[in-house]
DNA sequence: TGCCCGATTAACT
DNA sequence: GTTAATCGGGCAA
């Protein structure tokens, strides 16, 4: 069994942790599979949520590392973040998509989809997979409901420009896993 | 208080 | 390819 990640494995720079963490597994109340697209965010990059200041809602990337922020998207969904660097450095990981790997049933239940590419395949859609809400904001990651497995062999990481954002376009802060059928937009050769 | 807009998704043509 | 859904944050007034 792959070892536990735990706090420390955060509080480094978000652009060394974000493709660390393709090949991990991300599991919630047991329900997840394998992170396959992560987006990094620095409180120095304008795209970041911290990068005008502390708030209510981002006040946990403003915290301590090794935390969950989570934040409502577009008014409809939730998305997943992961706090790193060392503590005042707001800076996080957004879990962008996993290929599921445990808990089908229970994914397809809460998607009301059975298509397994359907299933976890953007930051929206991983959260209602697994059930993930404002409910668990600022939750640690190194302790349940959360567990999130280091993964195995090294992985064969794709970079590229984030998503779905207008500031800050050009830097190619976007990791994924090489040629995975589970990434919510393919990255160019 | 009012207004604009977003780290998205699904359902359209 | 386009667009509606939907709501809290952030800022101007």
């Amino acid at each position: 069994m792959p070892a536990l990640l735990r706090r420390k494995f955060f509080v480094r720079s978000v652009h060394e942790v974000a493709p660390e963490l393709i090949g991990a597994t991300l599991l919630f109340n047991g329900v997840g599979g394998v992170i396959v697209e992560v987006e990094a965010y620095h409180q120095t990059d304008a795209a970041a949520h911290s990068f005008n200041g502390r708030t209510a809602r981002n006040a946990v990337m403003f915290g301590p590392p090794g935390y969950a922020y989570i934040y409502r998207s577009y008014g409809i969904h939730w998305c997943l973040n992961f706090v790193c660097e060392p503590e005042g450095i707001a800076s996080a990981v957004l879990i962008r998509a996993l290929a599921p790997t445990h808990g089908l049933a229970a994914m397809r239940r809460r998607r009301g989809v059975a298509d397994e590419r359907l299933l976890c395949s953007g930051p929206g859609r991983l959260c209602q997979a697994l059930g993930i809400s404002d409910k668990h904001y600022g939750l640690a990651l190194d302790q349940p409901p959360f567990q999130i497995l280091a993964r195995g062999i090294a992985a064969e990481v794709a970079i590229g420009p984030r998503i779905g954002i207008t500031k800050a376009i050009d830097h190619p802060w976007r990791y994924g896993l090489k040629d995975s059928r589970f990434v919510s937009k393919p990255f160019r050769a």
